[in-house]
DNA sequence: GATGAATGAGGATTCATTCAT
DNA sequence: CATGAATGAATCCTCATTCAT
C-alpha cells in the first residue's frame, strides 16, 4: 500500500508527464499545419513545446510513431464531436456533418489542418503511415454508410443512393473541399461554399435527380 | 547563321535533350507516386532515367523548380486532355468529365498519381510549391465554372447551382476521390464509385433537390 | 545505537539492495554477451532485470564505474573457480585449467562470454577500461607464471620454458580460442579442441621439441 | 569511342576517387586502432583524411559497411603478404609465420591492431559484422589446416598433430597475444615473447611431449 | 531508497547543391 | 554537354546523466 506522500508525489510525476506530452501533441499539430511533415523536426516541436530537442524522440520513440499517435488523436477527437452531435433524420446528419467540417476549417484550432496535412503527406504507396490513415478513412466511410442505412429507413434518403460509392464521394468531397482551403485560403468563401455544398449533397441524396 | 549542318546537328542535341528531358520526367513521376516527394532525390531520378546523378540537378536547377515542372506539365497534359473530351451540354461534360478522372486513376500511367502525391505534399501553408499548385487548382475550377454557366445557358444546369462553390465542391470530390484510391487502392470498386459519382453529380446538376 | 526492530528492517535493506545489485549485474552480463558494451544501455538493464530504468545509474554512478565492476566481479567468480581446482602438479595444473576454461564457455553461465565481449571491447588504446582489464590480465598471467615455477621444482614442467613468454602464449590461446567460439559457434567442435588443446599444452610444458 | 580528353578527365576522376578511398580508409585505420569502432565517428574519418564529414558515410554508405571493407581489405593485405612468405617445411611456416605476426604488432602500420580491434568488437553475438570476421579467421584455420597437411606429408609435423583443433588453438593464440599487447604494451617484451612463441609451437608440432 | 522525467550531446544518414573534369 | 566528386546542412535517434518527486 503506498503512503499518501508516494501517491501524490506519483501523480505529480504522471501529471507532469501528461503535461509535457500534451504541449508536445499540440506543438507537433501546429507546426506539422504550417510546415508540412517531411519539414517538421523533432527537435523544433520540443523546443516549441518549450522543453527540449530529445524529449519528442524520447517519448514517441519515433517520428513515425509520433505521426500515428498524432492521427489516432485526431480521429479520437472527431469521433467525440460526431458522437455529440447526432440527431435528426439520415439526410440532415450528412448535411450538416459536411457543414460541421467545412466551418472547422476556419477556426484556429490547429488539429484540423494537421490532419489533412498529414492525410496528403501519406498518399505515396510507399509512405510510412499508410496503415493509420487508411484506419481512419474507413472508419469515416463506415459512419457515413451507416448513416446512409438510417436515412433510407427514416425515409429522408432515396434508396437510389449507393451507401459505398456516397461514402467515397462525400469523404472526398470533405478532405478535397479542406485541402483547397489550405491551399488558396483567399480563394475559399466560406459562405458561398458552405451553402452550396449543403445544396449539393441534399439533391444527391433526395434521388436519382433527372427523374423528377 | 548557323550552316546546315550546325542546324542537323544542333537539331540532334535539342532532340537529344529534350529525349533525355522527357525520361528524367518519367523517372521523376514514378518515384513520386511511390516513394513521394520528400523522399525521392534528384540523383535517383537521374539514375532511374539511365543518366548520371548530376543530371536532373542539370537540367532543372533545383528540386523545387523540377517539382514545379512536374506540377506545369501535368496541368498541361490535364488540358490537352479535357480539350479533345468537350462535348455536348455542360451537364454531360461535367459528369463524364468526373468519370473520366476516377477512370485514370486505375491506369498504370504515373502521371495521374503523381499529381495527386504533389498536391498532397503541398497542403501546408509554407510548402514550397503551393503557387504552382494553386494556379493549378485555380485554373481547373475556372474551367468547371465555365462549363456551369454554359450548361446553364443550354439548359441542362439547374440555375439554383452556384458555380463558384460548386467548381470547389466538384473539384474537391475528384482529388479527394483520387486520394483514397491511393491510400486504399483494395477497397475502391470502381463500377459502384463510377455510377454513384455519376448519378451524385447529375443530382446536384438538376436542381435543389427538396423541392421536385 | 539501532534498536533491534531498526538492526532487522536495515539488514533487509542491505539484502534487497544485494538481491537488486545482483540481478542487475546478471542482466547487464546477458546484454553485453549478446549485443555488446556500446549497445547495452543502463536502463535496459535496469528493465530486464525488473527493476527501473534509473536503477543501474543509482547503484553503479556511471556506465564505466559498471563495466569496471562487471569486469573485477567476473575475475573474482574466476580465482575462487582457480582455487577450488589447484591440485597435482604444476603441468597438470595448467593442463586441466586450459581444458576447464575452455569448457566453460559451453556453459549457459552468461558471465564467461560477457569477460570475453569486455575484453575485446577494450582493446583500442583509448577504451575506457583499459585498467581493469589489464589488471586482470596480469592477475590471471601472474597465476600462470607461479604455475611454471611450481611445475619447473616439482619436475613436471621443462626448465626451458619461459615462465613469462609462456604467460602470455598460454593466455592468449585461451582468450583467443574462447573469442572464436562466441563468432563461429558452430565451427568449434569442443572435442577436437580440448583434446588438442590438452596435447598442444602439455608438449610445450615437457621442453623444446626438436631435441628430443 | 571516347576522346583523349573524356578518358583523360575520367581516369583524373577515377583517380581522385581512389585516392580520397584510400585516405579515409588509413584514416578509418588509425582512429579505429587507438578509439576503437565504437567511438570512432564517420565524420572524423572524413576530417582526418583532409576531406569532408560527409565523405565516409557518401562513399562506403553507412558504418557497418565501411567496417566490412576494412575487414576485407587488411585480410586481402594480409594474404598478400602470406603468399610471400611461403617456403621451408610445413613446421617452419608455422613457426615463422607466428614470428611474423607478432613482429608485425611493433610496426607503426596500424591495419594490424586495427584488424585486432575489430575483432574486439564482433565479439557479442549481436554485432553487425560478425560474418566478415568469421570469414577471415576461417580463411586464416583454413590455411593454417593446409600448412599441416603439408607438414605431415613432407615429415616436419606429427602425425599426432591434429589440424582441426590445432588450427583454433594457433589461431587464438596469435589473436590472443596481439590483444595483450594492445592492452599492456608495456608488460610485452617481445623477444621474449617471441622466442618462448617459436619454442611453443616447435614443440607442439614436433609430437605429443610425454612420449619422447 | 527508488522511480522515471527531462536534458542535451553525439553520431549516422540523407541529399540538394556546387564545381572540377 | 554531361558526369560524378565533394561538401555540409539537416535531422532522426540513442543514451548517459541529472534531478525532482
Amino acid at each position: 500500500m503506498a503512503t499518501k506522500k508516494e501517491q501524490i508525489s506519483r501523480r505529480t510525476q504522471e501529471e507532469r508527464r501528461a503535461e509535457a506530452e500534451e504541449a508536445l501533441i499540440r506543438s507537433a499539430l501546429e507546426l506539422i499545419s504550417t510546415n508540412g511533415v517531411a519539414r517538421t523536426s523533432l527537435a523544433e516541436i520540443g523546443q516549441r513545446a518549450g522543453y527540449s530537442r530529445g524529449l519528442a524522440s524520447h517519448y514517441f520513440g519515433s517520428k513515425d510513431s509520433l505521426i500515428n499517435q498524432l492521427i489516432s488523436h485526431a480521429r479520437r477527437k472527431y469521433l467525440q464531436r460526431i458522437r455529440g452531435q447526432r440527431a435528426g433524420t439520415g439526410a440532415e446528419a450528412l448535411v450538416m456533418g459536411a457543414d460541421e467540417y467545412v466551418k472547422e476549417h476556419y477556426d484556429p484550432n490547429p488539429a484540423t489542418p494537421a490532419l489533412i496535412v498529414m492525410w496528403g503527406a501519406t498518399l505515396p504507396q510507399g509512405a510510412n503511415n499508410t496503415e493509420a490513415i487508411a484506419q481512419a478513412d474507413e472508419s469515416a466511410r463506415r459512419i457515413i454508410r451507416k448513416t446512409i442505412a438510417q436515412g433510407q429507413r427514416d425515409g429522408s434518403i432515396s434508396k437510389d443512393v449507393d451507401a459505398e460509392g456516397f461514402s467515397v464521394a462525400y469523404l472526398g468531397m470533405l478532405r478535397g473541399i479542406a485541402a483547397q482551403a489550405l491551399i488558396s485560403p483567399e480563394l475559399m468563401k466560406p459562405r458561398k461554399i458552405r451553402a452550396e455544398l449543403k445544396r449539393f449533397i441534399g439533391a444527391a441524396l433526395s434521388g436519382s435527380a433527372p427523374g423528377c
